[in-house]
This record gives structure tokens, C-alpha cells and sequence, in this order.
DNA sequence: CTTGACCTTGTCACCGGCGTCAAGCTTTAC
DNA sequence: GTAAAGCTTGACGCCGGTGACAAGGTCAAG
């Protein structure tokens, strides 16, 4: 199938699709007028690579599970690479939880510091 | 003082400071060398500015609680836009804490889903 | 033949908060 | 005198993932 097909199987852009190409992450054939030729397992890439997006990961995140998918493994995420980068993102998602918690009670903190009763009483000036 | 020393006080760099002031928070007037001019005010406004950065405010939330300064208020929260802003920030950290644990949850499903046993034993691949 | 849908490459724009040159002036210290 | 700081404006780069052009080539339907 040709770019627009496959982008719209997948609901994502041709223009995404040639930027995941520019990076590396997807290939394509050529036919004789230069247009682009996607198969079955692009589908499949592409899918798995919107699912991790859409999840938080970023394209560089994806490149291990689409490497995982093209030597054959069923799922994309089962390579100890993948794993890793499971691993990686979970620390990381916590760590901006950690962060996010931190900054809360100090904009609360300071919130508090300079208009005493603002918090608790909402309709005050 | 000039733009150096007050970088220093503050412990900022002079290109944020005429950053700042390009984006209209922070003015100075012009010695007859055409180099900046601030005073102790400044001082207090920029560090002002830094405590909000440093808890995930961008400038334009900073603005404000200038405004605030400026206007004699000895706190720069104390304006009802101010409280305003820290009340849209706090609803705004709130939001991200959420989206963060529901993709954490996401992910962690993905992740088991896609090699069953991994969370659970962190040495096998 | 023409229209219109689809394809190609290439480039600029975005968002925030600066870092980092460049090229030149002023002032200070020795 | 001169070198080192310090100051000025201006402009490009970064990061990620596209959107939105521009200026064309290709192909099927009418
Ligand atoms: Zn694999
Ligand atoms: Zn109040
Ligand atoms: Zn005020
Ligand atoms: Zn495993």
C-alpha cells in the first residue's frame, strides 16, 4: 500500500509517517514513479509505535520495540531492550510524579505565605 | 546597580534579565553609556520571579506578581490576579498528577501485558 | 484534455527560556 | 598603554513532533 493508506489505517499523518522514516524508525520500498510501498507489517509498526506515544514515549523510546517486532517476536515489547525501556519510563513517570507532588505543597506553601485564608476561603480576594 | 551585579545578587544569568526585560517584567533606566541602571526594588522583583520559576511558573504567570511589586503590595501573591494564577497552577498540577498516574498505569498494564513476569522479577529479560 | 486526488522533496514555524557566539563600545586595573 | 572585564544589540540553536506551505510529478476518472 502506498503512504496515505496506510495513514489513514493507522489515523496518523503522512507527514508523520515520512518524519518516522526521516528518523530511522520505519522503511519503505519505492515503486517505479518514486512513490512509497508499505506492507502488512508496516501496520503493525506503526500501531505499536502510537501506542507508545500515546502513553508518553517518545520516537528514540519506540526504536527498540519496532526493532523487537521486525526479528519476529510477536509482541514488541518482549526484547530485553524494550524491557529496559519499560523499566526506564516507570522510573521516570515516578520521578515526575515525586516532583510534581514536591512542587504542589510548595506553590500551596507559598500560596498560603502570601494570602493567609485564600486557600480555605475561596471566594476572598 | 548594573545588570552584572544584580545577576549576581540573585544568582541569574545577565541574558535572563535582559530576557525579562525584552518580554516587559523587568524594566531599567539608562546610564549616559547606554548601560543599564537597576535599584534595590529590582532586586526584590527578580528573586520574586526566580521563586515562582523555580516551582514550575513560566514568566508570563510571573507577571502578576510583579505587577503586584510594583504597585507597593509587600507580598506579590496578595493581588487577586496572583491568587488567581496560583489557584489555576495548583488545578493545573493537579491535572498533570493525574494524566501521570493514569499513563503510569498504562504503561504498567502494556509492560505486563507484553512480557508477562518482568515486573515482578527484575533480573530475568 | 483537464481536473483533482495523491505523491515527491524541501523549508519555515512553533513553544520557552534561555546558552552561546559575534562584533563592538566603556571602564577599570596594572 | 594595554589587557581584562563588563556592557551593548542582534541573531542562531536547541528540544520533539509535527502543521503548513511551496513547487512540482503521477495517475485515474470524466
Ligand atoms: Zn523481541
Ligand atoms: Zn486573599
Ligand atoms: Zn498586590
Ligand atoms: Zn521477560
Amino acid at each position: 500500500m502506498r503512504i496515505g493508506e496506510l495513514a489513514r489505517r493507522v489515523g496518523v499523518s503522512t507527514r508523520a509517517l515520512r518524519y518516522y522514516e526521516q528518523r530511522g524508525l520505519i522503511r519503505s520500498r519505492r515503486s517505479a514513479n518514486g512513490y512509497r510501498e508499505y506492507d502488512e507489517s508496516d501496520v503493525r509498526i506503526v500501531t505499536e509505535i502510537r501506542e507508545l506515544m500515546s502513553v508518553g514515549f517518545t520516537l528514540e523510546d519506540a526504536r527498540p520495540f519496532v526493532d523487537c517486532l521486525r526479528s519476529g517476536h510477536p509482541s514488541g515489547g518482549s526484547c530485553p531492550e524494550s524491557v529496559a525501556v519499560y523499566r526506564r519510563k516507570l522510573a521516570e513517570i515516578d520521578r515526575e510524579i515525586r516532583d510534581l507532588l514536591a512542587r504542589r505543597s510548595e506553590v500551596a506553601a507559598q500560596f498560603a505565605d502570601a494570602c493567609p485564608g485564600c486557600l480555605l476561603r475561596r471566594g476572598e480576594s
